[in-house]
Order: C-alpha cells, then structure tokens, then sequence
DNA sequence: TTGGTGTTACGAACTTAATCGTATATTGCC
DNA sequence: GGCAATATACGATTAAGTTCGTAACACCAA
C-alpha cells in the first residue's frame, strides 16, 4: 500500500479546507465571500492560498471553464485523525485517553452528547 | 480580571516545554542533552529558542547564576485545554462530543482506560 | 469595437520560525 | 595571571507562510 504523504494543512488552509468540506464544490470567489465573513483579505490572497493548495494536492480542481473549481482533496475525517494524533504524540504523551479526558473537563458536553460517548464506549468495550 | 496572553507556543516551543514540565528545573545544558536524544540541533539553538520563549513569557528564568535556571512558565494542563481549544473549534466545529468520539475511534484504549473514562462521566452526568 | 467586469497567473514584500556562527563574559585550575 | 571550558548574547541566514499589486486574458454589453 502506498504510503500517504504527511501533508499538514496550515492554518489558512485549514480554514479554505473547512469551507470546501461544507460544501459541493466551489469556486475561489465562493471561498473567499464565505472567508469574509469572519475576516479581512484580499480576493487574491485566497485564490492564491487555493492555488498553492492544489499544488500541494490537498485540493483539485476543474479547470475546464475560465472560473476553475474546486473540491477538497482530502477528507475531513482523515485530517482531523492527523491532527489529533500529533496532539496526542506531541502533547498528551501518547495518550488518547488522557486527551479525552482532558477535553471532557474542558467544555461542558449535554447529556444527550455524554449519553452518546457511554454508548460508544459500550461498543468498543463488546469488540 | 486580567484577560491572559494568548501566547501560542510553536512546535520546537513545545519540546521544550514537555521537557520542562518532566523536570523541576532545567538548565540549557539539560534540555539541549534531553532534546538530542529525538533529534540533531545545535546548542545555541536550544539556547536562542529558550531566550525567545523567555521573552514571550513562556518560561521563567533565574540568572542570579553563570547559568541560568529555567522553569515552564505556563502549565502542562492549561497549555493542553488551550491546544484543544483551538481544535475543536477550528477542526471539531466547536463539538467536544465530536472530538472525543474521534479519539476513541482513532486508537486503541484498554479496557481499564475505557473504564476510567467511563467513570469520569457517570461522575460528570451526576453534577 | 471598446470598455468594464471578473478571472487566473505570478512575482515581490513582509512576517515568523528555526538554525547556527561568532563574539563576549565568567569560572576554575595550573 | 593566563588558559581552557562553558555560558550567554546577538546578528545573519534560510525557509515557510501570508498578503497583495499588477499583468494578462476572456466575456459581455452598449
């Protein structure tokens, strides 16, 4: 199996990745307007963070048309297991369970959400 | 209430800050001996990352000495909720649940850990 | 055709982080 | 005192990320 490149998004790119992963697909002026909403840039700056990205393969894009679109490249669930296991390697000695326990006690979860993890915990615990 | 600095350490910082929160105090000497073990890097760079680290705040230091004496300025704990601030805010679209769950899903816990966890939350849903 | 709008491409400037070489200072020992 | 070892201070360099200005091109409407 070929091994996957260990790309890590940086923070704007997370931040691109995001949006891309709310949506079909998009176009650089899509990005950019959701973007706004939370803060000031430059059209060009996103559509030049989007062109880098492609060339770093964490996006593709459709360039058949002149306004080109794009998708992400790589999934939300597979980055965010990258992330929280250099969280957990770098920050938590290894330790899943130290991370969850710490994250927790950090932000107060409904029971409905507590209910859900005991239920999830139940099967991990059956297999 | 004073609002806190909200400093975030890279990732070479945080090296450096595991180190420091395994040990009492720490001389440059110790953590440039302590970080050689995992990777190759010169002295003064070990040093010139700690005199940055002490100009942000990150750590303290006692030069009353030749040598001066480091300590970790912020600790382990709130430099772990800070990191998992961020991520579930920018990665976990603000869930704890959602986060969690991915953590469990990601790597194996034993069942004594499992447990532990389990605990922790019936003792959550009670208050 | 011509001008305005919207798009991509691309290079330059700027910032931050990381690394290291060199200068300088202190200490202890001969 | 003088030398070796070890420490800190600091500037220079490199790399990566971010931002934006400008050029070039296509398309459409008047």
């Amino acid at each position: 199996m070929m091994t996957r490149k260990n790309i890590k998004p940086t923070e704007s790119e997370l931040e691109i990745l995001t949006i891309l992963w709310g949506r079909d697909s998009s176009t650089v002026r899509d990005v950019h307007e959701e973007l706004s909403k939370t803060k000031v840039s430059g059209y060009t700056t996103t559509l030049k963070l989007m062109q880098i990205m492609f060339e770093k393969k964490l996006v593709t894009r459709d360039d058949s048309n002149k306004t080109h679109v794009y998708r992400a490249a790589v999934s939300k669930q597979k980055t965010q297991k990258q992330f929280l296991d250099r969280m957990i390697n770098g920050l938590f000695s290894g330790s899943s369970t130290q991370l969850v326990l710490q994250a927790l006690g950090n932000q107060k979860a409904s029971k409905d959400e507590l209910d859900e993890i005991q239920k999830y915990l139940d099967d991990l615990k059956k297999s």
